[in-house]
DNA sequence: ACCTAACTGAAAGTCATTTTCAGTTAGGTT
DNA sequence: AACCTAACTGAAAATGACTTTCAGTTAGGT
């Protein structure tokens, strides 16, 4: 089975888990495939690779991984709940085109100082956003026509 | 029962839509309460003021609305969808606080340039984004520095 | 008044996710 | 190495949001 980065393993120590079979079969497939699932889908390709993961066990070890830090989960605007490694140091959004769902990685956020205005503003403490941009990609530009409405 | 301005019932019409007894008390929800609401907490709002409305026709009838630019649809990053009524001209985000619920409105929203840059760099045709910032509003931080509280 | 496509609610179905539970294991202690 | 035990596991059952089906109803145009 695949090698698992000290500093992941170590992440998970230092919160009291272990490091057990699907959780490594999980964070070796992330590792390997560097990029976005859902756990229906990373449990299908886990039986794929006889891993021997239960469906109970992906969706707990997710939970897992995103409270220590390892994962991140981004909701899609249909409500499909993915999951993807979090890089070290690392902020990037997503531009998804609606038609064929391609994903494409950006980063150079400009929030930090709407962020700031808001919390003198309001008084909260922001501790985090959510920023999906969607649209068509060049392939799916002739198929229709959508309505520009923002969220 | 409560009056729907024209120009919504005319957003309807001209699509084909019919303003049914369940479609006039959602809009009659929306536009008195102004606030977001899950399908499942909309129809128990509606159970209470007898409204007489099934659980089918509210999830029929929030896509029906979105569908004709009078609601729009928002992923918490839960992946609990809320609607909201589209306030005309509007272009608003939601500071969500992670403790309690409670949800600010702001607008100012910094993506404009960015948008056109991944167009250019992309070949992306940008149409819409979602974006939520989530932190913590001055009465939950208060909390959180009482310590545990009992259950 | 009549017509009919749009629409309705109840019930059944789907499907992602969570809970339960009896047994297993990682990894620290002796 | 043997032991201990809280963390962990998978199978099965439960939950819960949402969708589909369908036989009957209605909005609204002619
Ligand atoms: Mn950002
Ligand atoms: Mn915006
Ligand atoms: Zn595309
Ligand atoms: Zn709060």
């Amino acid at each position: 089975m695949a090698k698992i980065p000290a500093e992941a393993v170590e992440r998970l120590h230092s919160q009291g888990y272990k490091l057990t079979k699907p959780r490594q079969a999980i964070l070796a497939w992330f590792f390997a495939e560097q990029t976005m699932i859902t756990a229906q889908e990373l449990y299908r390709a886990l039986v794929q690779r006889k891993a021997g993961v239960g469906l109970t066990s992906v969706y707990r070890n997710l939970e897992v991984l995103v409270e220590v830090g390892l994962l991140r989960q981004v909701c899609f605007h249909d409500g499909c709940q993915r999951f993807e490694l979090v890089q070290p140091g690392e902020h990037q959004h997503h531009l998804i085109c609606s038609g064929c769902g391609r994903v494409i990685k950006f980063s150079g956020c400009p929030l930090a100082k709407l962020e700031r205005d808001l919390e003198t503003t309001t008084g909260f403490t922001v501790d985090r956003h959510s920023l999906q941009i969607f649209g068509r990609c060049r392939q799916c530009q002739e198929e229709s026509t959508l309505g520009n409405r923002s969220i």
